[in-house]
Parts: structure tokens; sequence; C-alpha cells
RNA sequence: GGAGAGGUGGCUGAGUGGUCGAAAGCGCCGGUUUGCUAAACCGGUGUACGGGAAACUGUACCGCAGGUUCGAAUCCUGUCCUCUCCGCCA
């Protein structure tokens, strides 16, 4: 969420922001809104004051019935209050709605434009895309050998897009969460495993959208909660309505939860084995930064991601994604896709991580604030998010990445000592 | 799941319808005194939004949302959270 104030005053560049972003929201009218609003506000308070003033004239009547005479013009200033309040809040809310449409500004450095030839690949990973003298299986015939996933049992415990994890696939899962946890420890982040349910009110704070057709959220029944989507929410939920001391600053999160996604929308898009599925687990990275930290913190995310998957010896790339991709929240963003040999005829990069400056969007919404000593006043935190293994993406790309001729899955040097083996071979 | 108690400023804690944005203490900041430190004393000390060059000033906020009233921290309803006891359980 922008500033009204600040929407306000840079009603031109915010306007042509959210063309560069694709998205369409009535800036002119928000404006003109706004400016009502204000009005009416100037309206309401000289009336409150007014009555306030009254009210406390009252308490020192000295008798009934001059006590009763007052009463009767007190309650027509309130009345005249409540009908001034009344318009206000009807100009605050329809500006409201708009205002929650309004994406976040754009780093000026990210690719303007919309779709995969707009985003900008910045950089390989350290492995060189593998040569196979084979046909390159995908993972879900890899699966197949090695008895790793049951697709069947999934869908009939609870449906489409629902799997379980078996045998090696299980230790290999783990192995990752315990790799990833061990990087982020050793780069200064709080563990943390989050829970899996959120409030609606956090899931809005953080830019998602609980509710409407198009939603990808799963909500609880007969309560306010959701399966979050990720535990960016809960992580930056963990600090809603608090005031953050500069010192402390910046934080940063480590979290393990699971994903619930409902993938409204997605049929039809790749849908083999897990590289879409309704739940996979996820270690997330989160930071809550002062405001001229952002920028250096989302370098650092990213060279975390790429450090993860360096160690991994994955190949992947690194993409500046494009304004028209960046979704509501995101000031920039990168994506690493990984290389993923299986996918398509002869392989295809997937994206395996994803990191975002959210500068103050989400904070203001979540009303976090930071707080210097030597400063009147608070100032919003920045908030940064980025995925440190994503199970299910990252899966793929090892079993993809690693297969042998005869169907066996080495196992990447930095997750053996994890896994307690070095190659999954088949049972035969 | 059942019964009860409670949520007030950075903290402790008073306040049961009017002058309460809120006593007092602690903490913190500034000052005086003082070989130094400590103590003592004096003054200051919430946040947001609006007006003002500034001094300053208006409005809102006593978990949150509603309601009653001319007027609510105080009364009523709902809700969230915390604590205690019982039950159940990993």
């Amino acid at each position: 969420m922008l500033e009204r104030k600040f929407i306000v005053e840079n009603a031109a560049a915010v306007k042509q922001n959210c063309a560069n972003r694709g998205m369409s929201c009535d800036v002119d009218r928000l404006v003109q809104l706004e400016e009502q609003r204000r009005a009416k506000l100037l309206e309401v308070e000289e009336l409150n004051r007014k009555a306030n003033e009254f009210a406390k004239s009252i308490g020192k009547a000295k008798d009934e019935a001059e006590r009763n005479a007052k009463k009767e013009e007190g309650r027509k200033l309130r009345d005249a209050k409540d009908a001034a309040q009344a318009e206000h809040d009807k100009l605050d809310a329809e500006a409201r709605e708009v205002q929650l449409l309004v994406p976040n500004m754009t780093h000026p450095a990210a690719p303007v434009g919309s779709g995969d030839h707009a985003n900008v690949e910045v950089r390989r990973g350290k492995s060189e895309v593998r040569k196979f003298d084979f046909k390159a299986l995908d993972h879900v015939e890899l699966g197949e050998k090695l008895d790793l996933f049951d697709f069947e049992a999934g869908a009939r415990t609870t449906g489409h897009g629902f799997y379980f994890l078996k045998n090696d696939c299980v230790l290999l899962d783990l192995a990752l969460q315990r790799y990833a946890v061990d990087v982020l420890s050793r780069h200064g982040f709080t563990l943390t495993t989050t829970p899996d349910l959120a409030r609606q009110e956090v899931l809005m704070g953080t830019g998602y959208n609980p509710r409407g057709p198009e939603t990808q959220i799963y909500s609880i029944a007969g309560s306010d909660l959701c399966l979050v989507g990720t535990a960016e929410i809960t992580l930056g939920g963990m600090y809603a309505e608090q005031t953050i001391d500069a010192e402390k600053l910046p934080i940063k999160l480590a979290g393990i939860s699971h994903c619930f996604r409902t993938e409204a929308g997605a049929a039809g898009k790749a849908t083999r084995g897990i590289y879409r599925v309704h739940q996979f687990t996820k270690v997330e990275m989160f930071a809550f930064t002062l405001p001229e930290q952002s920028d250096a913190m989302l370098e650092q995310l990213r060279d975390i991601e790429c450090d993860i998957f360096d160690g991994l010896g994955i190949p992947y790339r690194v993409i500046d994604t494009a304004s028209g991709d960046l979704g509501g929240p995101a000031y920039r963003k990168y994506d690493l896709e990984a290389w993923m040999p299986g996918r398509g005829t002869g392989g295809e990069w997937g994206e395996v991580t994803s990191t975002s400056n959210c500068t103050d969007y989400q904070a203001r919404r979540l009303n976090i604030r930071s707080k210097r000593k030597d400063e009147k006043g608070t100032r919003f935190a920045h908030t940064l998010n980025g995925t440190a293994i994503a199970l299910s993406r990252a899966l793929i790309a090892v079993l993809e990445n690693y297969q042998q001729a005869d169907g066996s899955v080495e196992v990447p040097r930095a997750l053996q000592g994890w896994m307690g083996k070095e190659k999954m071979t088949p049972k035969v």
C-alpha cells in the first residue's frame, strides 16, 4: 500500500508506474476522493472540537434546568458531527478501495515491460548445464524407478495436486531443509518454524487477498484463518503493530513452513509431477530493515540463494523481473531459475526461488515501524523476502540434474552428510 | 472442551460517568550540585494524522470492534489475547 499523500503528490509518476506494471487503477479518482476526504475531515474535527468543548461545560452547569437545555444543544452538535463523519467514512472507504489496488513503486533499474522477453537475465550460476549422453528422464519417471512419490495415494486421500513423498525422497527433502537452515544459520538468520495458518488480517497485510474467485489461498470454514501460501505471511506478521528500535535492525528470519496454494486458474499449466502442487514445504528468508538498508539486503538475499544452489551444484540463471511481473508489493524482484533437464523436450529453466524488496508496502499495511533514538517520530520499516529452498521445485532440480544412465541419482556432496548416503538406487 | 480472573503509557500500577492523554513509582533524556562515580534536587519524557516558518496548536488513541450518553479508560455487547483451575491429549 502506498501512502495517500504520496499518491496525491506524485499522481503522474504513480499512473505511469501502474501502466508499466500492467495494473489498471483509477489514480485520478483516488486523488479526487482524497481531496474531498481531507476537506470533510477538517469539518468533522471542527464539529467534534465544538461538541467536546460543549460537553465539558455541561459538567460545570450549576443546576438541572441549565443542564437540560445544554444537553439538547450538545445533542445537535453531536448529530451534525456524526453526519459529517459518515460522509467522511464513505469517502475514506472508497479511497481505500482504490488505494489497495495501487501497486508498489518500481526500482528505477528494474526492466520495464511484461512477459518472459522483458525479464533480464543478469547472472548464471557456477555449475554448467550438463550434457547427457543418454535420454534424461523427468522427475516423475525417476520417481517411479526409485519409488519416491505416490501420486495416486495423494489423490485418493486428499485430491489432485497432493502427493506422498516416499523412501529416499523423504531423506532428500529433510536433507535439503537441513542444508538450507545450516546456510542461513551461518548468515546470521534467526531460525523459526512458523504457524501454517494465519489470520486474514495478516494475509491482507502482506498483500495477499484471501477471498475472491482468483485467490491462491485456502480458508478454514467457520474461522478467519487461512492456510498460508508461504512463511512470508507469518514472518511478516510476526512484527505486525510493532515499533522496532533501529539498533535491532536489520532483523533476518528464517522460517520453515508448509505452503498451501489453490493454484486457481492454473489448469493446463505445467502440472506434471510435483512442479505445481497444492502443498509443499519451504524454507523462507525474511528481513526487516531500515529504509536505507533494503536495497543492499535484496542483493544479500539474492546472493544467499545463489550460494545455496551453487553449493548444490545445480545450474541456474538469475532473472531481474520486469515491471509487468512484479505483482503488487514488490519494488524489485530477482528469481532464480534452475535447469531442469527433464522438462519440455530437452530441458527447461524452472523457477526455484524468488526474492523481493517490498520496501514499506507491507509494513504500512501491517503497521511495522522503525524508531531511531536520534530521530523524532518513526518510519515504516522495509520488508524483504526470499526463498532459501522450496521443496518440490528443489527436489526436481536435484533429481533431474544428478540422474545417472542406470536410473540412479547421485546425492549432491553438500547433502550427503545430512542424507546419510551418496546415491539413490532403483529398487529393481 | 468446561469454570473463573484479567488486558491502562518503555515497565510496575492507580483510576467505576465530566476538569483524565490519564496519579504515583521505576526507567530514560536534559540540567544543578559534586575531586570522580554514586546519591540528592529541578525540569522534561507516547504514537498517528492535520494546521503553523517556528513557538505552538487541533483531532484520535486506556487490547480490538460496536453500542448507551450531551459526555466513556470507567456502563453494555461482541471479539481477540493472557493467566488460573478442571477435563483431554502429543
